[in-house]
DNA sequence: TTATCATTCAACCAGCTAGTTAAATAACAG
DNA sequence: CTGTTATTTAACTAGCTGGTTGAATGATAA
């Protein structure tokens, strides 16, 4: 379906931190230097630049030279793949729980018995 | 926004492993048991329910007992919060790169000079 | 070349994760 | 009660994660 490798394993764990969200969440306004980036966080510049790998490994994010700066930029397919993979589940199980409460409907014509509770 | 709390660490780091998300698809077709849920899997019962509780835990599950067994069934709302939060993203960065698109188009006109590849 | 600024790499550490085996608990059947 | 089936808990382990400090590298400026 996707020409390069796609990583859900890699992407999720990227997306469970939430220092990494909220440096997505900064780089989607617009590109940002890997200092810039670490100003906000009580942490070294080694652990951001850590983060950062861990977002580059994912593609969520990526990274351009420019002079002494590395600028870094959010990359949307790694965060299409994962939204597409999550709304798959989220329409089967919408479909899931539309079927359960139609049933649930009958049963209450027939009154009731043990059925799963929502 | 939502009634309970939104954890999305815990929900990207349930759906970090390939083994969770399997069990995932298997009870989004319908309600297992622990041991049905272990059988095609290489692991112990008890790796299993490790499992099965750090997606209970992430509110991707819920369990309930019938008789001796445990039943597994799906619970749509974490998921439903991830997608959410990537929707989120999607729409931003969308917007972002057709803004780059159009930027590009401009530069195009003036001859090239350093610019964002894409 | 030397100094400076921006970033990464290497080595290390504490805590977490995903697995194991063995024992414990829960529910039911006789 | 006793045994059987289903699942969880406890204790342990190897490897991963997220952090640190200090040295190394890359790019530019003087």
């Amino acid at each position: 379906m996707h020409e390069q490798t796609l990583n859900l394993d890699i992407i999720f764990a990227g997306l469970a931190d939430p220092t990494r969200r909220d440096i997505l969440r900064r780089v989607a306004g617009g590109e940002l230097s890997v200092t810039e980036i670490a100003q906000p966080y009580d942490l070294t510049l080694a652990a951001v630049s850590k983060h950062l790998k861990v977002l580059e490994t994912a593609q969520l994010v990526i990274k351009r030279r420019q002079g002494k700066q590395q600028l870094v930029q959010a990359s949307p397919q790694a965060l299409r793949d994962a939204a597409e993979y999550l709304h798959n589940y989220e329409q089967l199980w919408n479909d899931r729980f539309d079927a359960l409460e139609q049933y649930l409907n009958v049963e209450q014509e027939h009154g009731p018995q043990n059925h799963p509770h929502l």
